[in-house]
DNA sequence: AGGGATATCCAAAGCGCTTTGGGAGGAAAA
DNA sequence: TTTTCCTCCCAAAGCGCTTTGGATATCCCT
């Protein structure tokens, strides 16, 4: 349907060699003939063949993703709205996706098995853990990846994009503080999994540098569905020295958490503060809930989308730096948090 | 690293057109002189080069997938697990996919880029609905497509893998009325889902022909969230002639329904009945409920493995009779189907 | 004016596979 | 015996791109 190199070229009076290397950037081309030479793909719409370039080049243009098929993984809402962004992105680039389910026993194999197909030319890897033993496997391995979150206790250079978790937790702990609050609990991920460490440390550091200790009792890990939201909650309610403020490590683990308070008769906001962190899911705006949550944000889309984009620029550049990025996540007020209560 | 065509044949002392003929299946190839190749095959571990065969041949070899990003889909656990049968399959046969997230609106545009593109060779669909516009734009498409369900209503001819929904609740509606229960309760769906629909209309039929008639008000269309089968659950116990039986369109909300049951203070299969249908979501086992759950169980990972296989074969042979598969769902008793309770 | 850079461009050789268009040899038909 | 037909193989031509190894022209220096 569409035109190919060899037309473009005849079509500019130019030879392939010329067009290719006007489109593939090369310095041995005039500028003038360059413009002419992208005006013509823009009107002709031209699009270079994938499989002749895969041919050409020996690279796959797709990156391999290990799916975990452990439970409460795939399950995860975060997971749907963590892949759209990657999907969205490698779509634009014209990137395909080569996704491998695989239990965690398996994975070794399968990250293997899928470097040496030379059906991908990246990996990408989440749900990172303490001292997680996949970035030796994929430090190993010939081609590049990047993973999302960070380990803990892993002392070798590895590219990353992660939030800064301790930080977020910190910054939301702090401001219960300054309010007043002084028994504060945590409603956190499951425990093996970095980012509900890093939260942890957050908040506890913050607590120590006021004085306040974290109480063990008042910390929750769990898988993150508004059920297991509910589920702490209620228990925390029940104590007897209840705590006036909760952290949520999500805003679906924070929907069951609003249930139980609102069901024990208290006010967000007023009897107890909430906050909770804001994947930004599209379809749990903190904004939406009765009382509007304080949240610190990070949009999972977005990091979903920029580990596409730099899986796709390490491939195309192979420019092997680990980078490292640590984005912050925005602490956001609004009215789920208050001065807390005089007793 | 592996061998390639030219290298095999030159080991084997034939063409290279004689070794590509009999390693796929052409007939002009002596019986004998196939199984040379194959044997040869096994020994180096030949694979041919993915992106030769596509530039040879104009195949793809690899799927595409809009992935819905409306609320409540993406996010849907059981999207997780078809994808994980998808994607298992798939890799088998060394086909990529090429994900893409959509928002509805934009959907016919996505689809048709995307068979545009060149980049894959059939499509998939799912989350049906009544009526679905889809098929209509699909079939317009030149490359195929599988649905995953079926609409209603759409009288077109259409290549489909479903499962029987409406026989499994007729089934399951069945036991549970010669278990003479009188009072069925159904915990659906989106009302919009053509499984819902389906599922509800089984029901029905199994109570019409035993002289009863579903109760409107013993019908709840929501996400399949634990949350909601929590809150449908309530409400029907509340209701001044509470059912003594509840059918679940899944046991993500059976999980709910079970929890507000026990918080009545009811014992599932004395006091009330319970049918759930079982996408056996590995995480979350019928029969490891604290009452093991009565089931009509069909794998949805099964379903995606299938869904792929078909795919692949449409696209190697391109054989473009329209399959529509219709899965009986079995039912299965466990302990949370009993007789109805005396008045 | 002659020689070496420099800037631009091109022809042609692959990448590894499929497929077209025969061609040799033996069996069957005439 | 000659002709026709299968059966089984092969050489070679692509598929659409990248990349190597020049070519040509222009320009600057000595």
């Amino acid at each position: 349907m569409g035109v190919n190199l060899k037309q473009l070229a005849e079509l500019l009076g130019l030879s392939q060699t010329t067009v290719s290397r006007a489109l593939n950037g090369y310095p041995e081309v005039n500028a003038e003939t360059r413009q002419r030479v992208l005006q013509a793909v823009r009107e002709t719409g031209y699009r270079p063949n994938r499989a002749a370039q895969r041919l050409a080049t020996g690279k796959a243009y797709s990156i391999g993703m290990v799916m975990p098929i452990a439970a409460g993984i795939d399950s995860d809402v975060h997971f749907g709205e963590f892949l759209a962004g990657l999907g969205e992105e490698a779509v634009k680039h014209d990137f395909h996706f080569v996704l491998n389910p695989s239990a965690p026993e398996d994975e070794e194999a399968t990250f293997q098995r899928l470097a040496a197909s030379g059906n991908v030319d990246a990996l990408f890897l989440a749900y990172m853990r303490a001292n997680d033993p996949r970035i030796a496997m994929l430090k190993s391995l010939p081609i590049p990846f990047v993973v999302h979150g960070r380990s803990i206790g892993e002392t070798r250079d590895y590219p990353f994009l992660d939030i800064d978790n301790t930080g977020a937790f910190y910054d939301a702990t702090r401001l219960l503080i300054q309010l007043g609050h002084q028994r504060i609990a945590l409603i956190n991920g499951p425990d093996y999994l970095s980012f509900s460490i890093r939260r942890q440390k957050g908040m506890a550091r913050a607590l120590a540098e006021h004085g306040l200790t974290l109480d063990e009792a008042l910390v929750h890990h769990s898988l993150m569905t508004d059920e297991h939201g509910y589920r702490s909650m209620q228990r925390f309610l029940q104590q007897p020295d209840a705590p006036t403020a909760v952290l949520c490590s999500s805003t679906v683990l924070a929907l069951g958490a609003v249930r139980a308070i609102n069901q024990a008769g208290l006010m967000i906001g007023r009897d107890i503060s909430l906050i909770a962190h804001d994947d930004v899911l599209p379809m749990l705006k903190p904004e939406n809930f009765s009382v509007p949550l304080t949240t610190t944000r990070s949009s999972l889309r977005a990091a979903g989308g920029r580990i596409a984009t730099r899986l796709i620029a390490g491939i195309l550049k192979s420019g092997d730096h680990p980078d490292q990025e640590l984005w912050r996540a925005e602490l956001i007020v609004r009215a789920s948090t208050g001065p807390a209560p005089q007793k």
